[in-house]
DNA sequence: AGCACGCCGACT
DNA sequence: GTCGGCGTGCTC
């Protein structure tokens, strides 16, 4: 007697155990238990019910053995046969369990039931777009790209305000005109919606857009209407890359520099990867874009895996901003301890008194980042991380940045009960400071925890667009495709902060946050410059960033990667252990090193580096040893680390113990 | 990871 | 006797 069975990724099984799951399907589900449909299965001894997706149905003679599957969750399949060969592939290369795949690429839960809001129909533009000289050179060089039947990537450097986004628009039309869909990605949706606006001037309600704030509802709305092919250009961040489109002729990943492209929670990719992945199955083109390309990319460009192609003309012929760095120690030799040196006081002011604008970046919220006894020493240290806790005015407390874990500031040292200082600068600090000199002016202050709801950050954003306030001061979020006309004047705070940090990609990160921060400045008609500030000028990023270098900067860059053998050139696969007692993670993550040594003995191409502990080893009572490996990644290498760390998994002795491997780790 | 089974010590 | 602590092995 013959039975069907449906072969189920299921999402209670972790990475060692994962593989399809057999169970037999109840006569009366044959019909709609279909590959790419979401199931409840039993799982595990308690039987408890797990969700699931049918990857494979086939049809067995001895079912007894089998479990039964308890019910289905959709009518029709909401996964395609595409996206499940994407999964298995993403398991294979972001040591990921299947169902961790598919699950990026699912809808939201509910359909919010809304009535869909008629957007008025902006008919696509027929008053067409017209390219400068330089963009009509890069369109055309790319069109024949776009046209190909093989797969293209393409790497566009153009600097701040070339006009890259009228390149993608035109592309996007020829891309529609030969019957091909596309995708955009921004790093971050929330805070330029202005790029949306951009998208859907042009394309009307064939624009979908995707994006984390989003509540389930109207996700599911954008996912059904992108599925059922009423769209045929989507809009949105990272996991928008894995939009239910077909038929995909071009994927532009705008900013292509930016962090928010990797995921850091499983499955941990990176949108450029699977990007590459469906334009080659769709034959389409790849165009990644910055004004400071990550160096990753511009390897790849220039070892000729992507085509290059450079604006180098700001639109209107505007030139940057002058850059004046200012050397802190010398403002500290004059008696200025403040954040703001005498060059910043006296531009801030020239810019005040001309009614113009400025912002301030300095990438540290809260007011101090550490609290100390100026007699015996003591810092506040957060009870559950391993950081200082930052002094907060607003609630006078102390907070932990990692964990939440928050006290009420102490009178006095709880060790000797002496004076405490605080110590360092954040976003409060550089606000009560520029409130003493300029106690007339008004500051709006962005960051993490006075902008957690989106609207407040909207709203104060077109304040400072209303001019309702001369200085706008924030953190990281300032920084990143703000365009206001009347801004002639930026500072960064500290370039300093970025720099020494025990990251392979700490150069890279400053010089983009510079050339960001600075691109700020200058955007309409009246010129702009930037005052960069830092206790070490004669870095050679900050030298570089100052003078925007990016070429500069990046065969510097090339150089040091070369001989570190640091990716592009080479790659680091990082293997984590992670658990509340401290010495058991890392004897775990020896015998994990051990474990890889077995495997790799002879093969003098791997490097194993550490165990040691991350550079903030626990956080929320969680220990964290860390080993690279810097390898090539290939089959072979993620077989042999996929093999260890499921072994690794079964040894009783990493009890309490997990391992978590991430082929491109970003902190 | 999450869960049940089972083997041992402590208690009504 | 039997309740519950945690060590152990399994997941269709």
């Amino acid at each position: 007697m013959s039975s069907v069975v449906a072969q189920v990724a299921v999402s209670a099984a972790t990475f060692h155990i994962d593989k399809p799951y057999d169970y037999l399907v109840p006569p009366e589900l044959v019909n709609k238990a279909l590959s790419g449909v979401r199931v409840l299965v039993p799982f595990g001894r308690g039987n408890k019910m797990s969700e699931g997706v049918i990857l494979t149905l086939k049809i067995a003679d001895d079912v007894t053995k089998l479990k039964t599957v308890d019910s289905l969750i959709d009518e029709k399949p909401i996964l395609s046969a595409e996206n499940l060969k994407l999964a298995l592939w993403m398991s294979d290369r972001f040591f990921c369990t299947v169902y961790d795949a598919l699950r990026s690429m699912m809808p939201a839960k509910v359909s919010s039931k809304r009535k869909k809001k008629e957007k008025e129909h902006k008919a696509a533009n027929a008053d067409d777009i017209r390219l400068s000289k330089e963009q009509q050179v890069v369109y055309d060089e790319l069109l024949p790209l776009l046209d190909s039947n093989t797969p293209e990537a393409a790497l566009l450097y153009g600097v701040t305000g070339s006009g890259k986004t009228l390149v993608y628009i035109k592309l996007i039309k020829a891309a529609l005109s030969s019957d091909k869909t596309a995708i955009v990605l921004v790093p971050e949706i929330a805070l330029t919606p202005q790029t949306v606006s951009i998208f859907s001037s042009h394309f009307g309600d064939a624009v979908a857009v995707l994006h984390s704030a989003l509540a389930n509802g109207q996700r599911y709305d954008e996912w059904k209407r992108i599925h059922d092919a009423d769209v045929r250009v989507v809009v949105g961040t990272r996991s928008a890359v894995f939009a239910p489109l077909t038929n995909i002729g071009l994927i532009v990943i705008d900013e292509e520099q930016e962090y928010t492209y990797k995921s850091g929670n499983p499955p941990r990719y990176h949108a450029r990867e699977i990007a590459k992945y469906r334009i080659t199955h769709s034959s389409g083109l790849l165009l990644m874009a910055s004004a400071t390309p990550s160096v990753d990319s511009m390897y790849a460009a220039k070892t000729g895996k992507y085509s290059l192609l450079n604006l180098k003309n700001r639109f209107n012929e505007r030139e940057l901003p002058p850059v004046l760095v200012v050397d802190m120690k010398k403002e500290l030799a004059t008696g200025n301890d403040s954040s703001i040196s005498s060059v910043l006081r006296d531009e801030l002011e020239k810019n005040i008194n001309a009614g113009e604008q400025s912002i301030l970046f300095i990438n540290r919220r809260g007011a101090n980042p550490v609290v100390a006894c100026g007699e015996c020493g003591f810092t506040y240290k957060c009870l559950h991380c391993s950081v200082s806790m930052t002094y907060h005015i607003s609630n006078k407390r102390l907070l932990c940045h990692y964990c939440g874990y928050s006290i009420p500031t102490p009178e006095s040292c709880p060790e000797c009960s002496g004076k405490l200082k605080y110590i360092g600068t954040g976003t409060q600090k550089v606000e009560v400071e520029l409130n003493e000199l300029f106690p007339d002016v008004k500051i709006i202050r962005m960051e993490a925890d006075t902008t957690s709801r989106v609207n407040s950050h909207k709203k104060l954003l077109s304040d400072f667009r209303k001019q309702k306030a001369q200085i706008l001061l924030g953190t990281q979020m300032v920084t990143k495709g703000l365009d206001f006309e009347n801004v002639t004047l930026v500072g960064v705070i500290s370039a300093d902060l970025s720099l020494y940090m025990s990251d392979y990609r700490s150069n890279e990160k400053t010089f983009s946050l510079i050339t960001q921060v600075v691109g700020r400045s200058g955007r309409g008609e009246k010129p702009g410059r930037a005052i960069i500030q830092t206790f070490t000028p004669e870095h050679k990023v900050i030298s570089l960033a100052s003078n925007q270098d990016y070429d500069g900067f990046y065969e510097s860059e090339i150089s040091i990667r070369q001989l570190l053998g640091s990716p592009p050139v080479r790659d680091l696969i990082a293997l984590t252990t992670i658990g509340s007692n401290e010495s058991k993670v890392a004897a775990s993550c020896s015998r994990l090193k051990a474990s890889l040594q077995g495997y790799f003995r002879g093969d003098s191409s791997i490097k194993l580096l550490g165990p040691a502990p991350t550079a903030v080893s626990k956080v929320n009572n969680q220990y964290r040893y860390r080993l690279l490996v810097n390898c090539v990644n290939n089959k072979r290498v993620r077989e042999v680390i996929a093999h260890v760390i499921k072994q690794f998994a079964r040894d009783n002795l990493n009890r309490g113990v997990t391992v978590i491997a991430d082929a491109d780790v970003y902190d």
